[in-house]
DNA sequence: ATCATATTGGCACTCGGGGCCAAAAAGCAA
DNA sequence: TTGCTTTTTGGCCCCGAGTGCCAATATGAT
């Protein structure tokens, strides 16, 4: 699609997603992301403070990064699980399979969440990105077995894959213990346990 | 504790939680939450925006009214849940309770839910007050299986309730067909669906 | 009448966010 | 070189939420 490097009209950007996000969590590691204005961004990279809103809709999207691609990333993984497994265990693959990081990306990952998790303006914020999360998972399960995407199975088990990963999130960020990994596995194998067998 | 009613000593308050809520409520309607100002509500009451945050520590918290007395509440309930039943069952329970309205103010909040379900900056903000209240179920299940807070289960059953409450509202909200108390046995059965037997 | 007490609300400020638009910086055609 | 087109930049100015400060206000108590 369209001219990806070199010879494009116009003027040149002069920042990138990336950029911006790293300039960002420098400061947001030094001085805490309330603390950290969007001119102190814009003044240490030495651009306009309404060149970042071009970039990011708003500060609090600034810490998620390309969080689309992700989702889309996510809707595909989802989309190629095998049809013959248990749905709930398709979407656990999927979901281990999500999370799966490098060990050269996870330390920042680790350190993206535990910002997004501490800082209470952030979370709230975050759950808009938690609804589109689960807004994947509603539209496989609404499409494997027939409904409407807003009917009852979806809804819920949406909202409980959810809840399972934030469980996992909240385990994984407060102890040194686990895997994240395993941090989705024991969830998903507590949950089975308190439901009782 | 203090005097209740009577003769207490200085400027007495001009309004209540409850009248700032009634007006709020007046004016969301009419325009929508976003595109009514503090100002307007305000103005509207013939008091000054300023006296709001008084009451309020945010435009957000309006809708949620007196949350934290609901929230003692509900830990009530939830410690006063008998012991001989198995631990999910107590919970569940709790939860109908506590959602339990009379016809008169059913109605009432089921305008107020909708509100918060459908604003997404609304949305973004109750994400706060969940927190909260899973983090009751988590006291309460860490109290009972002798574990700390944030251990595994006490954060995963809090996150799986939450889940299966909300997942009972989006049910609820969006068709005329279900009780609240319908819609939460629902996702509770069609969790247990999902996770096969 | 005076004092202590508690609420009110005006003023001024910061910060996030957005509309508008001229300036800047590139490629392209003559 | 000189324009013309295209695209991004960022300054300017506005709005609204939220906060610190403090004088004004309205009560009970002495």
């Amino acid at each position: 699609m369209s001219q990806t490097l070199e010879t494009r009209q116009g003027r040149p950007p002069i920042t990138s997603h990336a950029a911006i996000e790293g300039a960002a969590f420098q400061l947001f590691d030094a001085r805490g992301f309330d603390a950290t204005t969007l001119d102190d961004i814009a003044v240490h990279m030495g651009i306009g403070r309404r060149t970042i809103f071009r970039y990011f809709p708003s500060k609090f999207d600034i810490p998620w990064g390309q969080f689309d691609k992700n989702l889309e990333i996510f809707r595909e993984r989802l989309n190629s699980a095998p049809v013959d497994l248990p749905m709930w265990e398709g979407i656990h693959q999927a979901v281990l399979d999500f999370n799966n990081f490098d060990e050269n990306v996870l330390e920042q990952h680790r350190q993206r969440m535990r910002l997004i998790f501490e800082t209470p303006s952030l979370q709230a914020h975050s759950f808009l990105m938690y609804q589109r999360w689960r807004g994947v998972i509603a539209e496989y399960v609404a499409q494997r077995i027939g409904q409407s995407r807003g009917a009852a199975l979806p809804i819920t088990v949406g909202h409980a894959s959810l809840g399972l990963a934030l469980a996992a999130y909240d385990i994984w960020l407060s102890t040194e213990e686990w895997s994240l990994h395993e941090a989705l596995d024991s969830s998903l194998s507590n949950l089975r346990q308190y439901l009782g067998r």
